[in-house]
DNA sequence: GACATTGGTGACGAATTGTTACTAATTCGC
DNA sequence: GCGAATTAGTAACAATTCGTCACCAATGTC
């Protein structure tokens, strides 16, 4: 039996993360008239010739106003599950972007990921992933710089970690681990933040350094 | 602009991963005459209804004998490289077979990571990613129990870890830390395997232990 | 100026990790 | 039989990392 391509629909899906008031949240974006749903992910089909990231970040720009400058596949799916455009097969693509950024395009929201509203079934599980992958892969990639603007303090930095592990951090321990990983450069300003003494802006600056060669962890196996 | 699905063609190909003689190997398929390549990735197209994970059963078990039983999607690729089938968009997907596993399917054969013949650009992409997803998750998700039969020893296991993290590691510790993460047990059976001391068997077996809650650790920026 | 609030760091004890060195059980060579 | 070689397994110590507490610094509020 010789292998052989088969046609299929194809879609994909876009997670557009950001931290807004104190949560992570996804942008969603009103569907047409006449769906069963009032909301879903941002998507469509790759064009001709355009990679699947080159298509996400096209995606992602219709809706968030400007490109996000950082994308992970998170999975694709080809499951029985509904899409809004009947894909029989979705690529889901996580995009992160700062606080802040993104203008009011029209028909576009943010939802905090506790709080989504009814989705298509492929691309509720397409958000779930999306947000399973960033927060397993935190601290394996720089995820937590690309939700940040490009400079920001550490505090800001502590907050986004937070966000992802959903856990409180400690502020020597973090300050003290970061300094050992030489993935950030001070700059010469500092922000006043209202009350409280003035905090110094870092920028991501990753020096290579030798790789620690530290023994196995048996991490994580969290299931 | 309203989103709309798009006809493609579409590919699963699969890397068979397995240890063989102290190297981890991957499974290639004789191409049909007429090829560019002498060889490929076990590649075809999901069926109708048939899921990703589903096909790459099928597609593996067709060049090894017998399923895998696990596997892990390592991207999707819509680049222009050329694919055996011409197909647009490609889902890679690991496999991982435990060692001695797979009798001799015509055509199909095993080569070391490192002495891999020449493929079609597509497939050569697809093993460089299964190697680095299945390097960089090892201490994450159970791969490295999934190369190896239902019962091993110890220094199976830790022979597993050294060939995926590609250096030497310590035996205390690494026993040590496996002692502490819970994830095998001992069986009353012990292997004589010639000379020494003759090794216990382990089987992997997680049990449920209380999230560890450690600090962030800024790892594997390694690029 | 006292106080609340946020930023930042030194230092100590606890926990983890890297390493050495040892004991145990087997096969091989003689 | 018996010592050398080989592989398995572990105790124990040293070095490092990590969690925490305590404190100092700089700002706004009253």
């Amino acid at each position: 039996m010789k292998p052989a391509v088969r046609r299929t629909t194809l879609a994909v899906d876009v997670v557009v993360l950001s931290p807004r008031v104190d949560a992570l949240a996804v942008l969603l974006v009103r569907a047409p008239a006449g769906s069963r749903e009032r909301w879903s992910l941002p998507w469509d089909a790759p064009q001709p010739g355009e990679g699947l990231e080159d298509a996400a970040a096209r995606i992602a720009q219709a809706a968030l106003g400007s490109a996000p400058a950082f994308f992970e596949q998170v999975g694709t799916l080809s499951d029985g599950r509904r899409h809004p455009g009947e894909a029989d097969v979705s690529v889901g693509i996580a995009a992160l972007a700062p606080a802040n950024v993104g203008s009011s395009v029209e028909g576009a929201e943010w939802f905090a990921l506790e709080n989504i509203p009814a989705l298509a079934p492929r691309h509720r599980t397409i958000v779930d992933r999306a947000a399973a992958v960033v927060r397993q892969r935190v601290d394996q990639s720089p995820l937590a710089f690309r939700l940040l603007p490009p400079t920001f303090t550490l505090s800001d930095l502590q907050g986004v970690y937070e966000l992802l592990l959903a856990r409180r951090l400690h502020k020597a321990s973090f300050r003290r681990a970061l300094q050992a990983s030489y993935l950030v450069e001070p700059t010469d300003e500092w922000r006043s933040e209202g009350r409280g003494r003035p905090a110094q802006l870092f920028r991501y600056a990753p020096k290579k350094r030798r790789g620690a060669r530290r023994g196995v962890r048996f991490d994580l196996f969290t299931e």
